[in-house]
DNA sequence: CCACCTATTTTGATTAGTCAAAATAAGTGT
DNA sequence: ACACTTATTTTGACTAATCAAAATAGGTGG
């Protein structure tokens, strides 16, 4: 059986590769896994050995379709737990990502298989990320976001990239939760500033950098 | 924060202590554990160390109230959990107990007291243990067994202290879980076997050690 | 083409938890 | 008091995961 840490390797794989065959450097997953990067070589190459992943050295990683099996499992537990601790437990939505990293290793097959049917079987979390089905299907429509899409045009948010508890406290305040509609006004380039328009014409200022956390598509 | 093993552990001094105030021998709590006594001296010794209990060397350890504190807490998640998985997943009671011997250490304050209140505040779990409150108090009524009650009276079962799948799928299929009433026929301690009636006439025989596993209470 | 910068890998140590097996302490019986 | 049995402790070794710091491999710019 795979170890917490394995589980977190073949995870953080999988979102940096963001469903694509792309490698991921030894640099961003060090980083992702709060490590230095010669622990992440040293599990990496114990990772390829096992098969679940491929290591090309000095280039980067890819999953294995074993690794990617399991990398799934774990992020359907992750997200499906997500979605427990906020519809059931009514728990706080910037608080879930935290308390899901720990209970991600600890769910059972079976006990996943009946959260989900508790659920009624959600396709997303509630930060609007796509829950992988049984089968290791995902999900992977590809949004605009605020920082890239058209002005003026009437928008919802469909979800929001982003963990951290203070930006989502933020979200949370701001009315930027995916469902939520609104338009963006201006965006200069130059200051680096967004300007969006909620439905109730309440105006909010937002950094390009944070503009591109938040994924929306076209209303209607 | 305590690991997964230290909370282990204490759990497990706990549960051999019977809450009393008697010393744990090294080889119960080794056994308990499954690991080899010189693995347990180890821990102890650390354990100690830290103020989680007190270690008389070759007579045995003991909780101090920090120790007690964490143990009555891990106590806690696991029997809520298992709980859970009974009354809002609806699993099968005698699989519960190795779930929850996973979940109890991933599950956070926080989740543990919603989920709490989403059971009603639970005073035992599905096997009739009792749950620690928030405070660490705990329910420790003794209760005869049905090796040792009073033979002919009308009983109701309080409680089944035994975890393992097949004892509680026998239990199970034998109609013996928490609030069923039955009565003690014969009891012949010679041949070590225990005759019960259940109140709809099936008549189940049982060995003592197992007898002595199902806690029992007068009717009315 | 060579020196330099940066990412990656290597090397050597550390910590937590474990086992196997040898050493020791504490009764127990004769 | 002595030999025995049995529980406990000690010792030495191992694995998984990690860090710090030195070594190395690739580009990149002049």
């Amino acid at each position: 059986m795979a170890t917490v840490a394995v589980e977190n390797y073949l995870k953080h794989v999988l979102l940096l590769s963001e469903g694509g065959e792309e490698l991921v450097s030894m640099g961003d997953l060090a980083g992702a896994l709060a490590v230095v990067p010669g622990t992440a070589t040293a599990m990496v190459k114990a990772l390829a050995d096992e098969g679940l992943l491929e290591h090309q050295p000095r280039l980067g990683v890819r999953l294995t379709s074993r690794g990617r099996r399991i990398a799934l499992n774990v992020l359907r537990k992750h997200r499906l737990v997500e979605t427990f601790l906020v519809e059931t437990l009514k728990m706080d939505w910037s608080k879930v990502h935290a308390e899901a990293e720990q209970l991600e290793h600890a769910v059972s097959d079976e006990v996943l298989d009946r959260l989900d049917a508790l659920l009624g079987h959600p396709r997303q979390d509630p930060h609007g990320d796509p829950i992988p089905n049984r089968a290791g299907k995902i999900d992977s429509q590809v949004y605009a976001t605020l920082a890239t899409c058209a002005t003026g045009r009437r928008l919802r948010i469909v979800r929001v990239t982003e963990q951290s508890e203070e930006f989502l406290r933020f979200a949370e305040d701001s009315g930027l939760r995916p469902g939520a509609e609104l338009s963006v006004g201006e965006r200069n380039l130059v200051s680096g500033l967004v300007t969006l328009t909620r439905t109730d014409g309440g105006k909010i200022a937002l950094g390009v950098a944070a503009a591109g956390k938040i994924l929306v598509e076209p209303r209607g």
